[in-house]
RNA sequence: GGCGCGGUGGCAGAGUGGUUAUGCAGCGGACUGCAACUCCGUGUACGCCGGUUCGAUUCCGACCCGCGCCUCCA
């Protein structure tokens, strides 16, 4: 009965006691939008999916904050080069990341604040700064952080703020004061995007649009942050020095982060090119699929993205899936109800609740399918039914298993052959069947078969799926 | 160079001081007209070298290899 989750600031599993009883604030940080979600991003997205399912699942009432970042260097260079308006392109990729994730069968945030929005928060907390001298204003009008003022500087990816001095070049010109201060406010140049502010027309800076929205949604101090596996440094290392700098109080009490996702052994990025696009991947492949294979190695691990993963994680579902088929739609119970009645809850559970162990819990599910298959096979339709409500409802804790298993096991791989089709021949085999024809009936299939489409004879009739 | 993570059976991927992970693939069997599905059985897996221990893949130390962050990136 105790969730233990995995926190970046002390390297180790800690209990998860929340700030309030029962209630779990999570800000996880989510994208800038400048371009398609790619795979990694997919990964952040459905691992804070199933925390949020999960830690729900358990009862607590979770108040779930992903940010949008919608103002950004990088934006408004896209939007130059792509000779675009800066808030359509913004627009634009908003609206096609609510659609990715949508397909992924990502619940959407409570709460999705969007930097522009929160310019008001945003210059607030830069002035607070200023004010505690945290801050100081540059000549040309740019505002930066003090890093040196800031004495726990570097807790949380481990770096020693004097040693992150040492490796400096003295190249930092003459705008910032030391070469580890970040910006908080820039200002604008000409004709671009900008907000007014006590030190003239600009923008944020990257890191302090979290600070201030996480604040004003959730409050000065919250239970959970997460991100991907390139923020701990710099960009919560920066979120604390700000936040705490300017709350007087401690900012987060559990950090957590996802582990990349890579493609031939290195990192998926944007930087190195190598990335694969959500939409992309799903053109080819369910959205199941996809989020099995997300879900099928711990979120911290490193993950490694090729036909050959995808591939598997479609057979695994498969087989899930296979054992679902031909049982009426059962209504889920939750995970509490199921608890009690079956040791495949309490095991998944004791899984999930050790830092959401997903490949543990999900091999509970096979476990499980094994059992149902026997039971089904010697007629218990009962506890065949039980059983299946006790699949669905783990796998919908898992954000898995929602459709109907018809459905999932005839769509994708090709569609040269359309269902109409596959039925006319089917209907052919029948009866090549009731003539004792076997040598048709073997035509038949083994033509099939060729096009993707796979049969199982059973007393009911024949079925089929795509492979 | 600094900080950190990891090397598990053909592949993917959990975990553990002594006993079956799980999935895919393979092999044998049952079922089947034959298959498929399903079920049963089946794999001398834990980078290398030392140490601790009655016993280590699991703890400790050294080493080798891979990766991440340290600059924009989820």
């Amino acid at each position: 009965m105790a969730l233990k989750i995995y926190n970046t600031l002390a390297r180790s599993k800690q209990l998860l006691q929340p700030i309030e009883p029962n209630k779990i604030r999570l800000y996880v940080c989510g994208m800038t939008v400048y371009d398609y979600c790619h795979l990694g991003h997919a990964r952040v997205l459905v691992a804070f999916d199933v925390v949020t399912r999960y830690l729900r699942a358990r009862g607590y009432e979770v108040d779930y904050v992903r940010n949008i970042t919608d103002v950004d260097d990088k934006i408004i260079d896209r939007a130059r080069s792509n000779g675009e308006a800066f808030f359509a392109l913004t627009a634009r990729f908003i609206a096609a990341m609510h659609e990715d994730e949508a397909r992924l069968g990502v619940l959407p945030p409570d709460q999705e604040p969007r930097a522009t929005a929160h310019m008001d928060d945003i210059i607030a907390m830069v002035q607070t700064l200023v004010d505690k001298g945290y801050a100081y204003v540059a000549a040309n009008g740019d505002v930066y952080y003090s890093v040196e003022k800031f004495s726990r500087y570097g807790a949380l990816s481990g770096k020693k703020p004097d040693e992150l001095l040492a490796g400096a070049r003295i190249e930092t010109g003459d705008i910032k004061r030391d070469h580890r201060d970040f910006a908080l406010w820039k200002a604008a140049r000409e004709d671009e995007v900008h907000w007014r502010s006590p030190w003239g027309p600009g923008r944020p800076g990257w890191h302090i649009e979290c600070s201030a929205m996480s604040k004003s949604c959730l409050g000065a101090h919250f239970d959970i942050h997460g991100g991907g596996p390139d923020l701990p440094f710099p960009h919560h290392e920066n979120e604390i020095a700000q936040s705490e700098a300017a709350n007087g109080c401690q900012f987060v009490n559990y950090w957590m982060h996802a582990g990349a996702v890579r493609v031939d052994g290195e990192k998926m990025s944007k930087s190195l090119g190598n990335f694969f696009t959500i939409r992309e991947i799903l053109t080819e492949y369910h959205p199941e699929v996809v989020r099995y294979l997300l879900i099928s190695s711990h979120y911290r691990s490193a993950i490694n993205y090729s036909l050959e993963t995808l591939q598997t994680a479609r057979g695994a579902l498969q087989r899930l899936y296979t054992a679902l088929r031909g049982i009426d739609a059962v209504e889920i119970p939750g995970l509490a109800a199921l608890e009690e009645e079956n040791g495949f809850t309490r095991r998944f559970v004791a899984a999930m609740d050790d830092d959401f162990n997903t490949p543990l819990a999900l091999s509970v599910l096979f476990e499980l399918v094994r059992e149902l298959n026997l039971a089904r096979s010697e007629g218990e339709e009962l506890k065949t039914r039980d059983l299946a409500r006790t699949l669905k409802g783990l796998g919908a804790v898992l954000g898995l298993l929602q459709q109907d298993p018809e459905d999932f096991l005839k769509a994708g791989g090709s569609d040269a052959l359309g269902d109409a089709d596959i039925e006319v021949l089917l209907a052919q085999r029948e009866q090549a069947k009731r003539d004792k024809d076997y040598q048709r009936a073997d035509e038949i299939r083994n033509q099939l078969k060729d096009q993707g489409v796979l049969l199982e004879d059973s007393r009911e009739g024949t079925l089929w799926k795509r492979s």
